[in-house]
DNA sequence: CATAGAGTGGGAAAAAGTGGGAAAAAATGG
DNA sequence: CCATTTTTTCCCACTTTTTCCCACTCTATG
């Protein structure tokens, strides 16, 4: 399970270093190839390759003639973009998503199970103010009310 | 699987180099040869030849005697064009499906699976907008509902 | 304070993408 | 059926992007 944020520096060139901590999960268990893809929230999705496969598999085997199906399928794995880590343990933000999520040299990178949320740094900071000046509480999912941590 | 976007140039003579990371399985996979079909939302079909083929007796096996199978039959099947892959994994998009989908220069490639979509760069950053923007999720088929991405 | 590993920057070769001339093929019109 | 025009194909040249490699900085650690 990926966990905890990381502060990082995209180069000129749109590369990312790949924290230490999970380059060795991501070699042995993927190759080095990791996918990334838009949300709608704001920020990429980083999955390594072979849990990106399970949900592209998923959302591709749905019937295209559901609207909302294909413009998910054309959102995710349309804009989706492989990437390989290179010697040193980076890889390259495809040009396309760095500029959907605007991702400008300082960027958030969250561990979130078996996939990581990439932010811009300001984006991200905004995103948790807001939920720490929020009380946006009113309504939440049934299960979460029953949910105490 | 076919994944990504990208971002292509079509020159004066209606030609759209192919990304260098399909070619070898396009190659393989099909001799080059691709197929085209407009699609109803504004975008063409791109296909490797055998998979086109499996779509094509589909909807061909269909009784025309319903009139919206008989339109799908013509369009589809009557307005595909081929295409072949030249020595610099350049294809030429057919004159009339150029039309149809409005492409002027600069367009945009999606990989979908076994197929790809080509849209006007203009036309699909306003659909894409429109996803943004929207909270069109209601009538997400219960598949999806339980899919954790 | 020296060392190792992580993170960052950037040069240069290689590959991909783009543009366009001219020959070959196909379509059009008499 | 031939001549003219248009379209397609093949080839070469140029530009941009990507990849590969090396080097430097910073921080944690002994």
């Amino acid at each position: 399970m990926f966990r905890g944020a990381s502060k990082i520096t995209l180069d000129s060139k749109g590369r990312m270093a790949v924290p230490s901590r999970y380059r060795e999960r991501i070699v042995n268990h993927a190759q080095g190839q990791l996918v990334s893809a838009p949300d709608r929230i704001g920020c990429l999705l980083i999955y390594p390759l072979p849990d990106w496969k399970e949900i592209e598999a998923k959302v591709m085997s749905l019937s295209n003639f559901n609207t909302t199906v294909r413009t998910l399928q054309e959102v995710m794995v349309g804009q989706s973009g492989d990437m390989q880590m290179d010697a040193h343990g980076r890889i390259l933000i495809p040009r396309m998503l760095r500029e959907f999520a605007r991702l400008d040299r300082h960027v958030i990178l969250l561990g979130q199970g078996k996939r990581f949320e990439l932010w811009d740094e300001e984006r991200w900071n905004r995103r948790r103010d807001e939920w720490l000046a929020g009380d946006d509480d009113e309504d939440l999912p049934d299960v979460l009310e029953s949910l105490s941590l």
